[in-house]
DNA sequence: AATTCTTTCAACCGCAACAAT
DNA sequence: TATTGTTGCGGTTGAAAGAAT
């Protein structure tokens, strides 16, 4: 079944390259470009297959490969692009300059992972697996609710990556169906990723991605805020939550949405079943069954809502996400979690201290943290605005949406 | 010093997507 | 349209190095 592997083929060697074989295949390139990696081993005067000779290149010889340890910086960047991709590693690398995918998901599961795990956080979902630290009520209440807003959040996350990546390949491709002659194909050699958008190429529009992430963190806390029926907040306090990104976005919307169309998403989940579902209205409907799969497998998280329901009996909006101080936590920033988490992982040297400091009962037992209200706001607007940068700053090649 | 255990990371494998024919 | 070839990606493996006993 399938061809057989290209290495089966006798004499080629197979492990560890020598010095010889690397200078050989460095002097080759360098003078001829690699071409067609199946024919450069015999040019080169390589016993390898071709393949192994491209992983080779592109994962040590290289010369704009940096080695050595991942700055505070670096690993910032590979656990926040992780909480949004996911195991993308080729589009985590295209935001660490010199990296090689296989060098980030070496690091992902040898340093990165282990230390989030350590900490009490799920290196999948980047939520804190809650119950395991926090044991007084209110505690283990409020992290319960705010692990299931967690996980909304994280399987809106993954609609949304999915949303953006299809809109951009979408309005390239109208671009050229308009016959506009000023748009050229990026020609990046031979490579066989899909069409993106080049920065330089494009017109001046505003990202909807951006757009969106930036409508979420306004609606999110906004309409929590207002307490109104129709938003997350609510939502979540009956059995099904739905999250609506509509064309017809209220004018509150204005500063992210007045001007761009975003396509309305339904984001339809039971918290008390293991269904979820998504849909989308609009004109998107193409890529729905993918996109439903994205969010099935963020949502894996049902299995263990059972857990919630414990803690669920209050409403979700008006109780769950109140502090000690009696303020509101921002139901569309329930990240604060995560963000906590990540800058206790980044900032902390001593892991076992962190965690009795972070998660530990060294607050008197008040929920999350007696006047965080505000600071947990403005962290997580911190965090959601690094990740906002760094799309913002996403190189034009980037596969990342 | 010898042995065992753990960690790291280069390299391999299989699969999927895409291009060429 | 079907088949074949090429490339890229992510998961996994295993040898080497380092730490612990």
């Amino acid at each position: 079944m399938g061809r057989s592997p290209c290495c089966e083929k006798v004499g080629l060697k197979k492990g560890p390259w020598t010095p010889e074989e690397d200078q050989k295949l460095l002097a080759y390139i360098e003078e001829h470009g690699h071409g067609s990696w199946r024919a450069l081993p015999s040019k080169a005067g390589l016993q390898r297959c071709g393949k192994s000779c491209r992983l080779r290149w592109t994962n040590y010889l290289r010369p704009d490969i940096k080695r050595g340890k991942f700055s505070l910086q670096e690993e910032q960047t590979i656990i926040q692009l992780h909480a949004l991709l996911g195991n993308r590693w080729s589009a985590i690398a295209t935001h660490l300059p010199k990296r090689t995918d296989n060098e980030i998901k070496n690091y992902w599961n040898t340093h990165l992972k282990k230390r989030l795990t350590k900490m009490g956080i799920d290196p999948v979902t980047h939520k804190p697996k809650n119950d395991a630290l926090l044991s007084r009520d209110g505690q283990s209440k409020c992290a319960a609710n705010l692990s299931h807003m967690a996980q909304w959040e994280s399987a809106r996350l993954e609609a949304e990556a999915r949303l953006v990546r299809e809109s951009k390949l979408r309005s390239h491709s109208l671009q050229h169906q308009l016959g506009n002659s000023g748009f050229a194909p990026s020609s990046s050699s031979a490579s066989t990723s899909p069409p993106i958008l080049n920065k330089a190429d494009a017109p001046p529009m505003p990202s909807r991605s951006l757009d969106a992430l930036k409508a979420w963190n306004n609606v999110g806390w906004l309409r929590s805020n207002e307490g109104n029926g129709a938003g997350i907040a609510t939502g979540l306090e009956s059995p099904t939550s739905t999250l609506t990104f509509s064309e017809n976005a209220p004018p509150l919307l204005s500063s992210g949405l007045g001007e761009n169309t975003m396509p309305m998403i339904e984001f339809v989940g039971t918290s008390g079943s293991s269904e979820g579902a998504v849909k989308e209205e609009g004109d998107q409907q193409d890529y729905l069954p993918e996109y439903k799969d994205g969010m099935e497998n963020s949502m894996s998280f049902t299995s263990n809502l059972h857990d919630m329901t414990i803690s669920m009996e209050g409403t979700w909006a008006s109780e769950s996400l109140r502090t000690s101080s009696g303020a509101h936590v921002p139901v569309g920033d329930v990240n604060i979690a995560e963000e906590g988490f990540t800058s206790l992982l980044l900032n902390a040297n001593s892991d076992d201290r962190s965690l009795s400091e972070g998660g530990g009962e060294s607050n008197n037992g008040e929920v999350a943290s007696g006047s965080a209200g505000s600071d947990f706001y403005e962290d997580n607007k911190n965090y959601w605005n690094s990740i906002l940068n760094l799309v913002n700053s996403s190189p034009s090649d980037s596969p990342m949406f």
